[in-house]
DNA sequence: CTATTAATCAACTAATCACTTGAATAGTGG
DNA sequence: CCACTATTCAAGTGATTAGTTGATTAATAG
């Protein structure tokens, strides 16, 4: 049967795109906004032609497409199955590979000094204006609760959207559980800009039933 | 940010299980129902050491875990969140990937040209006794989930079986996914013997993650 | 035209991968 | 105990991959 076996080996061109973790990289950073080659190697830290040929096959693989701008090419996701994809993996990453949940957990609490926020601390803090609550979950699930007061910014809209933050508070940032990767992205990211940021224990599911009280409905601009 | 590239390296070792076109049949094979090493180097054409191998990557990955009983070494998912993520490499690979799309074209669209039977229809035209449902996959991954009421003729007894079939009622056909060829196949035949015959959307492993109800067991003789 | 810049291509090395072969393990039954 | 079976391990080979280096192609500016 040729038919299924070439099916799947182009299935594999897919999977082999995202084999390597500097490709991965590139994905993610593509993912925020369409970016040229040079910027690109510069975030991920590659020489131009290796980024070159990785985008390349990023697009092969059909996960990026390109355009030429003067001198220029632009990447960008040529869909939002790509992010679907990435989803996916991580989660399935997140979830059964040990060594990711070692490096969370490592990371997290031992080398950066990143013990998470407890519940019962945080309400008050929040109260006393020494905090600002970060949910970097999607707006659809911010919007059906979340931790009181919290402001909601995505983690894809994090870096432009920093000048909402009060820089001079510390910020709780949380999502979806003790496990989800979104939080602890947004912690680094803004912990590489020099913002003090911590990781609120857990994530909203385990918040709601531990019986604190929630807020629904979104936020109006402000 | 070490710790970053580490994760990275993470994720990218799943997605290195993805790699292999090989690794995927045998992945579509257990997403059937759990299955020894011996059985899964036979369905997919593999020596016996080389299937171990696969499954032992697949398994660091976190995608499949495995269990052992007597001599045997079952495999099965090690949840369903693989079925989302090959889910999502598919429709990635299908959209973008142009030799897909011909791939597809050339097999499966052309010998189908009637829109699949969508999931959500399907149960409620099975009570109301409209439509039979065929289930075209091999014994054993028929016994270990189907859906409801369906009947299990393998592709390669459906000439001689024809009489089991309500040739009053339409026959919707599925089996192990969008791109196995069984149902189209089925459908195929039936439609060239003037049986009215449709292909159900996708799968059965589709199916089960869309939170239908199953089936499980053997069919008593009637 | 030439110089400059962004990106790609081509050629090469070290590392990794897929697969084979043959040996080693672990369970089972006599 | 031994024989038998399903699986895994270990070692080796040819193919593929990641990354470097230096040359080459396009677009732009003077």
């Amino acid at each position: 049967m040729a038919f299924k076996q070439d099916l799947f080996t182009q299935f594999a061109r897919v999977g082999k795109a995202l084999s390597n973790g500097n490709r991965l990289e590139l994905l993610e950073f593509i993912a925020q906004s369409e970016r040229s080659v040079e910027q690109l190697g510069k975030l991920a830290n590659l020489s131009m032609a290796n980024t070159s040929q990785h985008l390349q096959q990023l697009r092969h693989a059909g996960l990026v497409s390109c355009r030429k701008q003067g001198l220029k090419v632009f990447y960008r996701l040529s869909s939002d199955d790509v992010i679907h994809l990435l989803d996916a993996l991580r989660k399935v990453a997140e979830r059964h590979v040990t060594d990711v949940q070692y490096l969370v957990n490592t990371y997290l609490t031992v080398k950066d000094n990143l013990e998470p926020v407890p519940r019962t601390e945080l309400l008050q803090r929040v109260q006393d204006g020494l905090v600002t609550v970060l949910d970097v979950r999607p707006p659809e699930e911010y919007t059906a609760g979340h931790v009181p007061g919290a402001i909601n910014i995505p983690l894809n809209e994090l870096e432009q959207r920093l000048a909402e933050l009060d820089k001079n508070s510390e910020i709780v940032a949380y999502c979806r559980g003790p496990h989800c990767i979104l939080a602890f992205d947004a912690v680094a990211r803004l912990r590489d800009r020099n913002i003090t940021a911590r990781r609120l224990q857990d994530g909203f599911p385990e918040w709601k039933t531990a019986g604190l009280p929630i807020e629904t409905g979104s936020k109006p601009d402000s």
